[in-house]
DNA sequence: ATTTATTTTCTCGACTGTCGAGAAAAAAGT
DNA sequence: ACTTTTTTCTCGACAGTCGAGAAAATAAAT
């Protein structure tokens, strides 16, 4: 259903839109403003200035003003209006950041993960006690962070804030919505982490200047296979998902997945499916959860050196790769992909494959094969998802609270 | 990019709003019109004010007054405040229509192709003259027709206008746009047919009354696959698209495809690929392009009579099926799934291997397999599709013209 | 030191829109 | 004829955007 709109709406969508600019273009004044947003400037002085009432943004010092006339007044977003928290969860190490409402880094450390403890509650509080940490160093209030935004790989429920399916602890779900909800007031944002870069990446390209950009995917190569999808929607706002990509049905060939299934794309190109192929182990059988890197280098350098099956199990893993990617492009559209992940260094092993199978569709042959891309910093780009992400649902939380608050 | 608002964004909203109420419930009075749309009397009498005067809504008689009180006035959109045409070419026919602004049909012929003919040209020129023949016998100016909406089964480019791959003109393009343009200044909307079969089945659905309703899937079978996605954005609108589902890559099955691919799901689930596999015929050859219904009834009659190749034919096309579909909800999400076409009628036989197929993924054993429903009658819902959108999109340009035409 | 030019911000009135309340209209019941 | 009931219509208050021009604040010129 449509909704109705009305002239407080639209103060709010133009107040979103000036701290969207704000955010994009780093602080401005009121000139630039308005013509970034297009708003007329005396619309621009009617936002900012109640804005600044609210103590949202705030006067910067402008820099030795090299031209004549009126300096300028520069306005930025006010650090203390909030803060947020980031938590990526990876398979080896959990890293909290924490962070101001202007986007600058106040803390961050990273604690190891316990590989053997496989059980949700000893992380759990681990988490709880990390958080807590975090706020009581910086001497922030909880009640300040507006925002704990978290990331792990695999099935992750964003409205429940809850995750599904996950690489370390399989079905076991977490509920973090429910671990923090008695302390903090934050609003728990839960993201797969591949949403999180291909949103950064959608950014990156839209700051670069692509024409016609209308979506972007992310695909992460490691132990396992994600894949994240952010497409501009009508309205221009970018709507990310997450899908199932690891587990999506490759083939009817027996490879047993971690996951209980069989013939998962992440059971021919997750680095234990690479690992398995390469030693021809059963593929009925799973190897160790997680292969050390080095271990996958010493099968990627035996493969550069010609060793056929070692060779063999990275070219499969990029035909089981190129394969889902045409049939991503078949059920979405053509697309920019960006390859991240520490797969990335096998991609000279992986390219054969992946084009091959990527060309086996009549999508590929008709519209071409998507643009690819390898971008190797992902935990770069996680970051930067994870702070766009919740910077922009400040600014939205913001906004809203200051229409039905006052 | 956001875009700024104004106060006359929110008219056109709110008018948007009131004339999609009117198309959701019928003619509806002022107060039934505030409630179905949130807005305040007031505002609601500004539109319909507004919007009789330009000649979009009128006053209809209402019924015979049960209730005592000042008598309702009932508005309904103007019938003669436009027209608009659709044309729904399948593998046999090609169906044109004319309907009113009020969504009344006012005329309707048919016209049979000719299968021999694969050359665009005879088919464009038929194109234009029974689209002359419709508004001439009806005696209306083409001016007045504002949409022309044409469906097809294969890939279509709807920002174009542009047929870019169908099961009938193979690679060769058909651009409506260039063939109406010089005399037509209506809209051209040229849509995958499945495509409106998701958009009628989600309008339908919502009407019904289904509750957290986020997503439809229709799945067309028949001599093609088709697969629409109807999908509720967070606006609340509906936004549908027809992804190349039928030549998704299925298996590297070197079963060959009429699209020159192989391994499509079509080259499995598409007549005939079931009448191939049911005959034995080498799966590098392509039977003959349009597998007569009859045929296909005489294979289901053996299959079900205990026929081994032919029920193995049945299974193999469920099993394609399923599997694209389990890799369809891996890649969006798990939504209802609509099934229609001709095949409906051999469901029986496909069931089974659709159900396997979709259970070999993780997706569904984790959430479920999503609920499946049969619809046979296609042609209906397409012409619902055709009907649902080409209002809207009259509505809204109307809407739109009303603001900067005067 | 004063004036002028320049650039930017701020302010005012006109315009468009929504909303709530209550007046006006129009029919049925008494 | 009067009352009741239901619906539509109208009015004034309020919120928002916009264009134009006033005001502010600085550098350059005199």
């Amino acid at each position: 259903m449509l909704t109705k709109s009305s002239t407080e709406l639209v103060r709010q969508q133009n107040s979103a839109l000036v701290l969207a600019s704000l955010r994009r273009h780093g602080p401005l004044a009121h000139t630039d403003i308005s013509q970034h947003t297009g708003l007329a400037s005396a619309t621009v002085s009617a936002i900012t200035a109640e804005l600044e009432k609210a103590d949202v943004l705030e006067r910067r010092e402008q820099q030795a003003s090299a031209s004549r006339g009126r300096p300028r007044v520069i306005f930025g977003q006010r650090r203390g209006a909030g803060y947020l928290v980031t938590v990526r969860i990876s398979s080896d190490i959990v890293q909290y950041s924490l962070a101001d409402y202007a986007g600058t880094l106040i803390d961050r450390f990273e604690e190891a993960r316990n590989h053997a403890d496989t059980s949700t509650r000893p992380f759990a509080e681990a988490f709880v006690a990390a958080l807590e940490k975090l706020v009581s160093r910086s001497r922030i209030e909880r009640g300040q962070v507006l925002v704990v935004s978290i990331s792990s790989k695999g099935l992750v429920d964003p409205a429940l804030a809850r995750l599904v399916w996950s690489p370390v602890f399989g079905a076991q779900q977490v509920d973090f919505a429910a671990l923090l909800e008695p302390h903090w007031r934050a609003k728990i944002l839960l993201s797969n982490e591949t949403l999180l870069v291909a949103h950064a990446m959608a950014l990156r390209m839209e700051k670069a200047g692509v024409k016609n950009l209308q979506a972007v995917a992310a695909l992460s190569l490691g132990h396992s296979i994600g894949l994240g999808i952010a497409r501009f929607d009508r309205s221009g706002e970018l709507s990310v998902t997450a899908p199932n990509f690891g587990h999506m049905l490759n083939s009817s060939d027996g490879k047993l997945c971690r996951c209980g299934s069989q013939g998962c794309i992440e059971a021919s190109a997750g680095f234990y499916g690479i690992l398995r192929t390469a030693f021809e182990v059963p593929p009925d059988t799973i190897p160790a959860k997680f292969v050390p890197l080095a271990e996958m280098d010493k099968i990627a350098l035996r493969a550069r050196q010609g060793h056929r099956m070692s060779e063999y199990a990275f070219r499969q893993a990029g035909l089981a790769l190129g394969q889902g990617l045409s049939r991503m492009v078949s059920l979405y559209e053509n697309m920019p992909i960006a390859i991240t992940g520490p797969g990335t260094r096998y991609f000279d092993l992986i390219q054969r494959g992946l084009e091959e199978g990527l060309a086996q569709s009549q999508q590929v042959r008709l519209l071409g094969a998507p643009p690819i891309s390898v971008v190797p910093e992902e935990a770069t780009l996680v970051l930067e998802g994870h702070f766009a992400r919740a910077l922009a649902e400040m600014d939205h939380d913001i906004i809203a609270a200051r229409t039905d608050g006052d």
